[in-house]
DNA sequence: CGAACTTCTGAGCGGCCTCTGAGCGGGGTC
DNA sequence: GACCCCGCTCAGAGGCCGCTCAGAAGTTCG
């Protein structure tokens, strides 16, 4: 369909779409202009259509106008709690998903009863891969999103993640991993065929105040091929002086 | 069929619907708003189409647009009482379901004659998990809700729930739970081979007023297992920095 | 009124996860 | 062919996560 092949992601990806073919609309609410302008980046990256705001006042107006898919809310607002705009987000449209970010150490007072309507968080500070995939889980799960692929299953090969079950297989026999090693493979089977460099796979897998030098990949990609490439044909690959990527093997 | 296609839960379970295959249509009402939004969140999240009034004028108004298949009930109400509500439900739609919502102290004898009736209640404060299974099951004695599954019984490898007796068995054998223990199972089959966060199970399982820690999670995990995975292959799966999952052995 | 049960708190502990540092090997370059 | 740099891996420290035990408080039931 011509609306697919134009809606595409910056890296190349088909976009995750509405189920109309128009780019989802995801509307960001914090008060950090930083931290909201990576995180406009991150979601434009995956297609979609973003705008931010500093504070819930902000946020209805723009959400408003957008009447967007989704918002990612930052609990704590310089004029409201972002549990008020919550409830003024769904009188402005009902079926919007939220994606609340929190402190590590307020998340049990407030976040209570949250997850129940199908809603979810994060807790700072956060790697935009977990964020991104948690945004997709809610959209898709909301059938918000078209089902582009196969639903919640990612693979590569003979390579297989299933994000929900949390589960990865190759050639059928399972794989544990641990949190930061699924999502740095998750990454990768997002991306297969490229070549991702480690500034990149920091920035994605990593959280965004991780102070600590690319060794901590080159580690990783390590632990990953004992378990992924053990013993059998490697699909990771290292591109010396750019970086990794994944492929399947040759045949 | 086409339409139970397109109703499903956030949870991509099939939704429970009306024998046409259209929405269930659920009003709650109830005058703290916090409430509502929780209730509302989570019976969406069943697939259900849902609408909220705060005060006894405003649920007929609505009840009369919506002509609801089931209504949730706060028994205290700003302007009138729930039983005045309840009547003149019953002239506009005389087979409509009820839910009551009443304090842990209050008239447990004018209750006692609305169960008869074949409505039914909860004291507050109350589990999500346990609204929508009581919802649940009026609807489906009332004949309004299609048998989309099997019935009351849910089954997870050679893992039984009987909801309306309160069994469960494993492998044929019978295992007692407590009402916490039981809670807790039933949310995990009906999420089956699906990782769900404590902070999720927390929203679900404990009553929305519940200020403990995730900690109390991993305890009733912990009994859980001993009844259920009691020496045999487990069911119950810890997934490290994420959360549990439940799934049948050796798929 | 007591006994059994249920629920939750606190503390301790074991193990997994993450990251640092160091040494080594191999490729590329001069 | 020698050197240098990049990347790989091992070993270990430290911290955090999750499991379990024991007991206190509240509840139900006989």
């Amino acid at each position: 369909m011509l609306v697919d092949a134009m809606n595409t992601t910056r890296s190349g990806r088909p976009a995750l779409t509405r189920p109309d073919g128009t780019p989802l609309r995801v509307l960001v609410v914090d008060d950090d202009p930083d931290l909201a302008e990576v995180l406009t980046g991150a979601l434009r990256y995956e297609g979609w259509e973003v705008r931010a705001a500093g504070d819930g006042a902000a946020a209805l107006t723009v959400a408003r106008e957008l009447l967007p898919d989704a918002v990612i809310l930052d609990v704590m607002l310089p004029d409201t709690d972002g549990f008020a705009v919550l409830r003024s987000l769904h009188q402005v449209k009902p079926d919007v998903c939220v994606l609340f970010l929190t402190a590590r150490d307020a998340v049990e007072d407030r976040i209570a009863g949250i997850t129940a309507g199908g809603d979810d968080y994060v807790t700072k500070p956060f790697s935009l891969e977990e964020v991104v995939a948690r945004l997709r889980g809610l959209l898709r799960r909301a059938g918000m999103a078209r089902q582009q692929e196969d639903g919640p299953r990612l693979t590569v090969g003979d390579l297989t993640m299933d994000e929900e079950a949390r589960e990865v297989t190759r050639a059928g026999e399972l794989i544990e991993l641990s949190p930061t090693e699924f999502e740095l493979l998750r990454f990768l089977m997002r991306n297969p065929r490229r070549v991702l460099s480690k500034a990149q796979i920091l920035d994605r897998v990593w959280s965004y105040d991780f102070g600590g030098r690319a060794h901590v990949v080159e580690l990783y990609i390590s632990y990953l091929r004992k378990k992924v490439d053990a013993g059998r044909e490697p699909m990771i690959h290292t591109v010396r002086g750019a970086g990794y990527v994944l492929k399947p093997v040759a045949r």
